[in-house]
DNA sequence: ATAATAATTGACTAAAACACTAGGTTATTA
DNA sequence: TAATAACCTAGTGTTTTAGTCAATTATTAT
């Protein structure tokens, strides 16, 4: 998994798409980009870009003509940080073997492993923030402070940011 | 925080070297640079930019001349993968504002305390690996898994790491 | 029907970062 | 003094970032 900019951006931008949605689901206003790039400073043509990529992988839905625009596709707690990083983001096999573990010294490819695992902490850490944990807490002025899901009970959606500082 | 391949390299070769390493930390024989990239397939000449930086940043100690190389600066369990990775990978600041709060909207920069938050607790999380850690799980043969600090108990360098699958 | 809206697509671009290469210099040891 | 190995600087090709530009399609309102 890659950690940039991109990534930083698509989540901005679905934190403001998450805000500015009506919070009753059935019946919320789509959101145009139009309005994202200038809340967020965000150039127009790039959040086209990655929202065809969120569209695509099932995170968004679009509605197109006037008064169209994008809505999320799932209730913001089921939609998590990492959901939208690897949606943006196309990883990188973190392997130079490339999956067959031919490599040297003692046969076995010593990073593999590693950064597989690795990986997916990462992955499974990001796991644990949702958007609705993230309009929580921006809403109310708090700065968010995520718990690994391991760590406390194992619900998923209903978790309560805690706060820090 | 950024986390591509460069840091990868960076932790596969500090591990290479904590490996390569004689566990008696007082007359350890060094480790060249040559040899790191020989055993991981990393260009010499990239290591060397590489380790330019870890040294600077106190991680490894070199020795110049015939029988040098570089020595791990600290013990290993002192020497976490969020140390390495931030000694190679410069951080972006991930505000647009650029510290100031001159941002649109509520006046205040949405995007700030989120990822300065984030950043902290990926770093917070990637700092509960250390070198010791992964070369016993390298030896082991077992893959790696990393319990963040926060959940067990509050000790730094002697937790024993998790065994998955 | 027609105009306006807004998503959708594709091609293209400057700048940065990545992953190196090349070639030299310094310090240390045999 | 010759070999070793760190150290340093500059350059290079490729990829990614972050974006522009232009055109197309679908939908709504007039």
């Amino acid at each position: 998994m890659r950690l940039t900019t991109k990534g930083r951006f698509a989540v901005t931008a679905m934190l403001d798409l998450a805000m500015h949605e009506s919070p009753d689901i059935a019946n919320a206003k789509p959101v145009t980009l139009a309005g994202i790039s200038e809340r967020q400073s965000i150039s127009l043509s790039y959040l086209e870009q990655l929202f065809s990529r969120l569209r695509r992988q099932g995170l968004v839905k679009s509605i197109r003509g006037p008064g169209g625009g994008y809505k999320l596709a799932k209730p913001h707690a089921e939609i998590t940080v990492a959901d939208i990083i690897s949606a943006v983001d196309e990883q990188i096999d973190a392997t130079q073997c490339g999956g067959q573990e031919n490599c040297r010294d003692e046969g076995r490819c010593m990073t593999h492993d590693l950064w597989a695992s690795l990986n997916n902490k990462i992955l499974d850490y990001l796991s644990g923030v949702n958007l609705a944990d993230m309009v929580v807490s921006q809403t109310s002025g708090q700065k968010i402070s995520i718990t690994p899901r391991t760590c406390g009970s194992a619900g998923y959606s209903s978790r309560t940011p805690v706060v820090a500082n």
